[in-house]
DNA sequence: CAAACAGTTGAACACTTGTTCAATCGTTTA
DNA sequence: TAAACGATTGAACAAGTGTTCAACTGTTTG
């Protein structure tokens, strides 16, 4: 009972062993995959991405964004956080404010995508 | 003592109305926030990203990316569905088995973008 | 200096989510 | 038609995550 090979079609119990190790060749190595979930996480949460569009005009300090965004100081400043230690966001300090806007436009973009993929 | 007007600083307790109103303006709607949110947290689990990347350049089926990845067939299902029902990959069914595709090229540009943001 | 206030932080809780396990569906093939 | 096998599904459990609450830091200002 011959195999057929260098089909697409492959047969489990029996793994169609050249597909899965020219895959695993051109797998980007763990750390990768890892950082970019991570990263996606963080913009897959609704009050982060609102937090995103917030600021995304003009800068914006946490009581205002806590105000807009019917959220308590602490919630947004946890989420803030994460969004800093993601380089999302900056901050500036100013008097007793911290007023903390888009760190780069790579965010725009990806978000300006995601509208297409999922608009319509 | 009079309140400081049209400067990025807001003065919280006495919320900086005038942004938090324009802002409020400028946002997009509840259904479009969550849509985007739900969007993204299906990019952010490594092992959905680890799917992604393994059909990118070639379809596969279920069983051959369990074997790549190291999983059970049953986890790379769930996945899968979760994946299909954000429009993310499509299938094609042959014989016993089911082979997965990428669905569109917006994913490939936002894994792009997002990896030169994590990137260096 | 002391009160007021913007912001941060950690612990605790409820909620969400990914994997496993077992059962099931559907196609193929002996 | 029955056995084999790829794939899917639902329930259950463990791990992860967001918000609340209370305590705390640091700056401003009376």
């Amino acid at each position: 009972m011959a195999k057929k090979m260098n089909t697409p079609i492959c047969e489990c119990e029996e793994i169609h062993k050249d597909i899965v190790n020219t895959a695993r060749q051109e797998m980007p190595d763990m750390e990768t995959l890892y950082d970019l979930a991570d990263f996606f996480k963080i913009l897959g949460d609704s009050t982060r991405m609102s937090i995103l569009f917030a600021i995304d005009k003009r800068p914006m300090c946490v009581c205002d964004i806590a105000d807009l965004l019917g959220m308590t100081r602490s919630a947004v400043s946890h989420q803030i956080k994460t969004l800093r230690q993601a380089s999302l966001v900056t901050y500036r300090k100013s008097g007793k404010n911290v007023i903390y806007r888009l760190a780069d436009d790579h965010v725009r973009d990806i978000i300006e995508t995601a509208l297409l993929h999922i608009g319509e």
